[in-house]
RNA sequence: GGGUGCUUAGCUCAGCGGUAGAGCGUCGCCCUUACAAGGCGGUGGUCGUAGGUUCGACCCCUACAGCACCCA
């Protein structure tokens, strides 16, 4: 026996991860009996630290995976990280600004070069936390999404989808964040509420005759950005507003700037919002853009990137004689000079004062420009949704800019090839609508439809220099050659013109010019080959999200189909050939917040591409959609927040890092820890304050079971959680109460040794073997449904009122009692359960049940090295399948013993009848009681049988019956399975106390039999309720009303 | 504006068309030889409001209120 006398989680942790892991138990295990069993991990990226979020979501996977490997699947955790752009490159750039230097003090490849040091240095942090957490993802085949293998499924990719029309690159309106000077997708936009004002200014007609409605000499237009206003290009109305229906067609005079716009009619407009009337600035506003593409109109953008009114020294700015670009938005000579053109124009038309300001000082500016010429009509404070980056929190400027897309939208392309909508966004909905996807709680199938329903084209490049660079080359006029190489797009473009001439030449009347361009160009590629320098390759790189959608294949090998894939190590990490096999996986676990950045983005990939061929046909294995999906299920987590439902943010002071609770934590460090990123004083302060009221002693060390129990306990489907410290604590208790069962029984078994079955000799371990498999049936229904919660539920129910209240006491009488024969079957009874019941745990506690297990093993002779190679408990579905060993166990687990069933349920209702009758007197836990018993029991066998264990667990001295006819004396006195149990109040208690009792008793049976006798005397009720039903309200008003006979008599001999 | 949820014990949450549940907290009694991180017993809810369907509604339907999140 070398177990402690209470669990201490911190010595039991750290051994057993290394032991695992050492062993080979996490990686696929190819001689594994069942079908594959694959969990992707939702990649944390390499800038990330495990927050509670992680925590809860690793917990589930792993309780899955653990699940699914003791239940001789072939699993597959695949773990990694991904490259986080943005995130990782803001890191770098503010060390550098720590330097005073910037990135293009270094230049991009020295830039990137100090990127992947910083990655090596800090990129396994979040793996040890996993490690803690005792994730069993398999190290040995990690993936980053930067590296070689993934890098060429990136490029592949793109190539493919450029080639098939589906990628694109185009001017259009983009967020864009002016101080990381990068477009962000509208998925990385949080919009939030702020103050701001309404400012409805008079723009006046250009015929000084025209009156407005009210009047005026113009119309007043209402706007929250007045400094836009030097870019607009005209005024809407809405086309049945009778007010303006006249002056659609007329023209304004633009304060400011003095140029002339045109009234036009839109429909967008809302008539009720300000005066009805709406400046109109295609260039930075989402929906003027689209009134601007309906109406044809002018896009001047009045912005610089940096969110300045442009100026003359912009358009220097962007030359690449002078300067490097300031931002690689413009790679073709031919867009630079369009750029250039377009914001000449544009400063042509504002006013020298304004140019080179920021948008803020301009918008004062402007302000104060048109009070003063009293074309300001109106100022008043307004509520505003203002878009705000969530990676630099700036506030997000709509600018025209060339960027790359996918498209998502069009059914067919120009040339009759399908086009995006069809080839890559119904795919990706009919995977979940015809069910080859199921989300998990299923109402979120709803989030992820209407997503797609509405989806826009995905802007995939980025301006920065961290990431997968676009592959795609310019040539000096203007061309885009794309491919996985300079080479192989340039043989790829020479190969089209090939063909087209091929073409052209069959053709009857033979097109000569085109055919001498296509030689001419052909020459001009052959001549670039030799000169590869000429091209200059895209600056921009891709989102990070298009490497991650391709996740689910790219980390099995793809697109090398016919050979395995090393790491930088020269480690073998995948292999197509054998590990397509876990594709699809079994289930996703992640929020919902990435059910758009990036489960849609995998279905669209690897629907698109798995078993492709390059006709766009598919392969036949993976012909049906649904063996082309990522995964077959989508389990949405909850999102995890404080006790009162407060979201976690550092700035609140409510985060909690999981390795704290794991450990435990002091005061002062964790105020510490809090406080050190925080860099305003209000906010420390703050943040200091709760954390000295929330966790007056610091926090205490639960440990890593308790805190995976917690959130297993937690995880209902809701879409949050309200983590209470307070319950991971009482899941420790649990901890500490399974291991001090295991120290009973090990004490009690010390030198015993038997295998198999035990012969279930006493009614209490047949009971507990009844209760320990119907606990797993729901525990198996529980696990496929998800539903981790009952679990927990079932399995802490189990241990603790089955197994330790019930059966460990009971235990103690066999054990200390004179069958040697049913001692020793209890010693193997209660080895056996408890050797299944932490087989049961291991999935949710790892470490404690690992831990006990190594002790419990050598007694039941069980050498199978550690708890995870022993199967998970489960009754086969299938039995007839069954022989042999196998069979025998079927059979041992489908024993039911309905007597001895009913014996220990009996037992346990006339315990808790006899204990409280004794609690509510106040008779001390200790004394010894004689018990009466008047009249005779329903089945006074079955009495008989539990007496002897009704006397040791409730201090019952002796059980005397009263002959018939005796009057009882003053008793305390209780109705029980049609005798009445008597305790003699002589000497013992009050009167009173047990009038009262009585009293309250009776009018507890008076409700309900009223309740029966409503039901029963309804007409309705008898003729429409079923027979059963009816059947049980009558047997109840008849135990009720025994129960009241009884108690009545009682209570007139107690006077 | 559109959508999705939620509202059950002091707190955090399960739940089912047929006698309202768990954990934590709280109160009382007990240091009973696995465990005081424990044992035993108790207290505590007109299941958000108002209608409707039904023999019967916490559950199904409708409306409303409050809260939360997502999208525009």
């Amino acid at each position: 026996m070398s177990l402690p006398t209470s669990f201490e989680p911190g010595s039991i942790e750290s051994k057993w991860y290394d032991y695992w892991k050492d062993r080979g138990y996490f990686a696929p295990d190819p001689g594994a009996p069942g079908d594959t069993y694959c969990i992707l991990l939702p990649p944390p990226n390499v800038t990330g630290t495990l927050h509670m979020g992680h925590a809860f979501q690793q917990t589930i996977m792993d309780a899955l995976i653990r699940h699914a490997r003791m239940s001789g699947r072939r699993t597959l955790w695949q773990g990694g990280t991904d490259h986080a752009g943005i995130a990782t490159q803001k890191i770098v750039e503010n060390q550098l600004a720590a330097e005073d230097k910037t990135r293009h003090d270094l230049g991009r490849e020295a830039f990137v070069e100090r990127v992947w040091q910083w990655k090596k240095h800090s990129g396994s942090t979040i793996g040890k936390q996993m490690q803690r957490l005792g994730a069993s993802v398999d190290g040995s085949r990690e993936r980053f999404t930067m590296d070689a293998g993934l890098s060429a499924a990136v490029r592949k990719v793109f190539v493919e989808w450029a080639r098939a029309g589906l990628i694109y690159r185009g001017k259009r309106l983009v967020h864009w964040d002016p101080v990381l000077q990068t477009a962000v997708s509208d998925l990385e936009v949080d919009n939030e509420e702020r103050d701001g004002f309404l400012w409805s200014i008079l723009y006046p007609f250009s015929d000084e005759t025209l009156r407005g409605p009210n009047g005026e000499r113009g119309l007043i237009v209402a706007t929250t950005r007045p400094e836009t206003m030097l870019g607009d290009v005209a005024v809407a109305v809405h086309p049945e507003d009778e007010r303006y229906k006249k002056f659609i067609g007329k023209t304004l005079t633009l304060p400011l700037t003095g140029r002339e716009i045109p009234v036009i009619a839109d429909d967008y407009v809302d008539r009720e919002f300000g005066t009805g009337c709406v400046k109109i600035t295609p260039a930075h506003d989402f929906n003027d853009y689209a009134i601007g593409q309906r109406h044809g109109l002018p896009m001047p953008s009045v912005l610089t990137l940096d969110a300045r009114i442009v100026s003359p020294q912009d358009v220097a700015a962007d030359d690449p004689e002078t300067e490097p670009a300031q931002a690689g938005t413009s790679q073709s000579e031919l867009e630079r000079v369009t750029n250039r053109l377009s914001m000449t124009v544009a400063i042509g038309r504002i006013p020298q004062v304004y140019r080179g300001l920021d948008r803020y000082e301009a918008r004062k500016q402007i302000v104060a420009d048109l009070e003063a010429q009293g074309v300001l009509r109106e100022t008043k404070p307004h509520k505003l949704q203002v878009p705000i980056s969530q990676r630099s929190g700036a506030v997000i400027e709509p600018m025209l800019t060339d960027q790359w897309f996918v498209d998502l939208t069009r059914d067919v392309l120009p040339d009759g090839r399908p086009g995006g909508r069809k080839a890559i966004t119904e795919p990706a909905l009919e995977a979940v609508r015809s069910g080859a996807i199921k989300f998990v709680p299923e109402n979120w199938s709803t989030t992820y439809t209407q997503w797609l329903e509405n989806i826009q084209d995905w802007c995939i490049s980025r301006q920065l220099w961290w990431g997968h660079r676009i592959p795609a080359w310019y040539t000096p006029s203007g061309d885009i050659l794309v491919g996985e190489s300079l080479e192989e797009a340039i043989d790829f473009e020479i190969g089209q013109l090939q063909q087209e001439i091929g073409r052209l030449k069959a053709g009857s009347a033979i097109d000569k010019a085109r055919v001498a361009a296509y030689e001419d160009k052909i020459g001009k590629l052959e001549y670039f080959k030799q000169h590869p320098d000429m091209l200059g390759q895209d600056q921009d790189v891709l989102d990070t999200w298009f490497s991650s959608a391709l996740w689910p294949f790219s980390t099995l090998g793809w697109p090398n189909l016919d050979g395995p894939v090393s790491n930088e190590r020269g480690e073998i990490v995948a292999d197509w050939r054998s590990d397509q096999a876990f594709l699809p996986s079994a289930v996703l676990v992640t929020g919902f917040d990435i059910i758009f950045f990036w489960v849609a983005r995998m279905v669209m990939a690897t629907t698109y591409f798995v078993g492709r061929n390059p006709d766009g046909s598919y392969t036949p294995e993976r012909q049906a959609l649904k063996d082309r999906v990522p995964f077959r299920d989508v389990y949405i987590n909850a999102i995890v927040r404080d006790a009162e439902g407060q979201k976690m943010s550092k700035s609140k002071g409510n985060t909690i890092d999981p390795l704290d609770l794991i450990d435990g934590i002091g005061l002062e460090e964790l105020v510490r820890k809090s406080t050190a990123s925080l860099l305003i004083p209000q906010v420390r302060a703050r943040v200091e304050k709760r954390i000295r009221k929330d966790y007056p002693e610091g926090i205490q060390a639960v440990g890593t079971d308790a805190l995976r129990f917690t959130f297993a306990a937690l995880a209902t489907h809701g879409r949050t959680i309200n983590f209470d410290l307070k319950r991971a604590e009482g899941y420790k208790n649990f901890c500490n109460k399974l291991w001090n069962a295991a120290r009973f029984v090990l004490m009690n078994t010390e030198g015993f040794s038997a295998s198999g079955e035990p012969p279930l000799r006493t009614a209490a371990e047949k009971w507990i073997h009844v209760r320990f498999w119907e606990t797993m049936k729901s525990v198996a229904e529980n696990f496929a449904a998800y539903r981790f919660d009952l679990v927990a539920q079932d399995l802490y129910q189990f241990v603790w009122n089955d197994y330790c209240d019930w059966f460990v006491e009971l235990a103690k009488l066999a054990l200390g009692g004179e069958d040697q024969a049913a001692a020793a079957s209890t010693r193997h009874t209660l080895l056996v359960v408890l050797e299944a019941a932490l087989r049961a745990l291991h999935p949710i506690v790892p470490f404690i049940t690992e831990e006990i297990w190594q002790e419990v093993a050598p007694r039941l002779r069980l050498d199978a090295g550690s708890i995870l190679a022993r199967p998970y408990p489960c009754v086969d579905p299938h039995p007839e399948r069954l022989s042999g060993a196998a069979l025998d166990d079927f059979r041992a687990h489908t024993r039911r013993f309905p007597l001895e069933s009913t014996q220990i349920d009996t037992l346990i209702i006339a315990v808790n009848e006899v204990r409280s009758l004794r609690s509510q007197l106040g008779v001390s836990p200790a004394r010894q009681l004689p018990l009466l018993i008047e009249g005779q029991f329903d089945d006074a066998g079955l009495f008989d049988s539990i007496a002897p264990m009704l006397r040791a667990l409730c201090r019952v001295e002796r059980i005397e019956y009263l002959p018939a006819g005796t009057t009882p004396p003053a008793s305390a006195a209780k109705p029980l399975f049609g005798a009445v149990v008597h305790i003699p109040l002589a000497g013992l208690i009050d009167l009173d106390a047990e009038r009262a009792r009585v009293a309250k008793e009776l009018k507890r049976v008076e409700t309900e039999i009223a309740k029966c006798q409503a039901k029963l005397g309804s007409a309705t009720f008898v003729a429409n309720a079923p027979a059963a039903v009816v059947e049980q309200e009558r047997q109840r008003l008849a135990d009720w009303g025994l129960q009241l006979t009884t108690l009545r008599e009682h209570a007139a001999r107690l006077g």
